[in-house]
DNA sequence: GCCAACGTTGGC
DNA sequence: GCCAACGTTGGC
């Protein structure tokens, strides 16, 4: 098993990096879509390391680090008809929707602003820089982690 | 607030 | 299974 390398978005107006600092773990709820349900149920894994994107901020951008602290397991938000992420056609007996634990690592000592990953030569593939690219939850790859890690003037190091 | 790009729903 | 209508995401 191989540590692997996430990109997940949250509004920051919602929950933020300073959300999690404070709380130190949080579960990753209101995950509504397949594709990043089929990643979040099977790809993510226990010691995996993911950046914690800022999504309609301003600007929007990478904020920091935090690992995957547990694996897989029904989000119980969807079956909570009082909560804004209820979703009548997901049971206990039948989760339609999972979530993760996730665990603080790092606020970056720098942010790094989409418009900053964009100009950054060997960054341009990323998943994030593609246009129409909504999904919430993505794969990045070693190299681009390592390149972020040093715009970010990140103390992490693998 | 606008709107392009996607995703989902539901009639047929 | 097609596809039009509708809903959502998220940068700008």
């Amino acid at each position: 098993m191989s540590q692997k390398f996430w990109l997940m978005k949250s509004e920051p107006n919602v929950y933020s990096i300073d959300h999690l600092e404070q709380e130190k773990v949080c579960f990753w709820e209101g995950i509504r879509n397949y594709q990043a349900r089929n990643l979040i149920r099977d790809e993510l894994q226990e010691g995996d390391l993911a950046f914690f994107y800022h999504s309609n901020a301003k600007p929007p951008g990478i904020a920091g680090l935090m690992k995957i602290v547990k694996n897989s397991y029904p989000d119980h938000t969807s079956w909570d008809p009082s909560s804004t992420y209820y979703d009548p056609k997901s049971s206990e007996d039948n989760p339609r929707w999972f979530m993760v634990d996730v665990s603080f690592i790092e606020k970056f000592p720098l942010y790094v602003p989409l418009q900053e990953l964009r100009d950054h030569p060997g960054l341009e593939d990323m998943k994030v820089l593609q246009k129409g690219s909504r999904l919430s939850i993505q794969p990045v790859t070693l190299k681009h982690f390592s390149i972020i890690c040093e715009l970010a003037k990140s103390s992490f190091s693998l």
